[in-house]
DNA sequence: CAAAAATAATAAACAGTGTTTATTTTACTA
DNA sequence: TAGTAAAATAAACACTGTTTATTATTTTTG
């Protein structure tokens, strides 16, 4: 009697099957571009279909989101190895920019896209987003323990790290740094990253 | 004879009502938000007569994203009164940040969205952006004449300073401050803020 | 095993998008 | 006033996300 139970692996399959394609699909073009139907073509059967495994294009967006975060995750706190708290924030600045221009389609799901996060407080995607962000906050509070940003409220500075990480990301990846010829614009990435760890190590 | 400079006026005219339009549709909707339909709507005119004016919806985003420069630099470069290089760097600080979220739909055409922004170096939009950019250099190297920012390359400094604003603005502006309760997030920008400004008094 | 019920997949449609083309209306000139 | 040039438009094209009514398949039941 485990139809019941075979029918929802099944359905589990479709709907990973779905979520692959989109994931490749979206990885090269970008979510915006990439429509129901492509997805629909890609895995050969039709639009419709995708409606009985997904409510709306949102919810895939919401599936990817999940996904890029925890690829994220992997990416950013497998640093147990450096012991020295500042040595590993500095790391974890240094892992965030290459997540961001390895990825730069979930780097765009994950913190510019418009999107309707209408995602409550306990989704799982939300933990995790909440879950890294907690990482930070926790290094930081580290980095305290260990003589640095003495006076400083290690919330607010990870905001602020955060902040700076993500502006520079950002306008990278959204073109905007066009005021600086092509070759200069990963030199000024750098060198701007570099200021922004010395400056840290100052305060 | 002066009918080929009616003519003219009666096309600029033209030109303005239609950017007139989507401007207002624009800061309440969002460009993505905004179709050739309903601007078309809104003049009276059919949809197909905005093509005579424009050549395509890029055209028109390019009209706004210079106009929301216009805005953008009236707003930050009227700090002449301010003799102090450093405050009047604060000022513009705040100003920034009053900008994003006053006009939070500039914003986003100015330094968030995707678009194609295949601008060469020499167009109207352009130059301004680069005016922008090249008053802040300007500022933060006036900064180092009055003993700021000693020993620091004032070009990466002011790129680093505006990704941290822009970091902040546009987490703001995306949503991506739900980690912390609706009441805290302002609490939270201007808290950063403020300690951003003590980081740049210190080094 | 055959009929009935439940489930899965789809074709077709709806309302919207940006954009183009062929046609009609309006304005100007000879 | 007739003819031409310019401006405006209706209609279409190829898309989009999504829904509905229909068909095909699978499972359950008599």
């Amino acid at each position: 009697m485990g139809v019941k139970e075979r029918k929802e692996r099944d359905r589990q399959e479709m709907r990973d099957t779905i979520l692959q394609s989109a994931h490749q699909l979206f990885v090269d073009k970008g979510f915006d571009d990439v429509s129901i139907r492509n997805i629909a073509e890609a895995i050969e059967y039709s639009p419709a279909t995708i409606y009985l495994y997904f409510k709306d294009k949102n919810e895939i967006f919401y599936a990817l989101h999940m996904e890029a975060f925890k690829i994220f995750n992997e990416y950013m706190f497998t640093l147990a190895e450096i012991q020295d708290p500042f040595m590993r924030l500095m790391k974890m600045g240094e892992r965030y920019m290459e997540f961001t221009f390895k990825f730069p389609k979930y780097y765009d799901i994950m913190f510019i896209m418009q999107a309707p996060m209408n995602c409550d407080i306990n989704s799982e995607e939300w933990k995790m987003g909440e879950a890294a962000h907690c990482q930070l906050e926790n290094l930081v509070k580290e980095c305290q323990d260990t003589g640095h940003f003495t006076g400083k409220d290690y919330k607010t500075l990870s905001f602020l790290i955060w902040s700076t990480m993500h502006g520079m990301c950002s306008l990278a990846l959204r073109d905007r740094m066009k005021i600086y010829v092509e070759e200069e614009r990963s030199k000024m990435l750098e060198k701007s990253f570099t200021m922004f760890k010395q400056i840290l190590e100052t305060i």
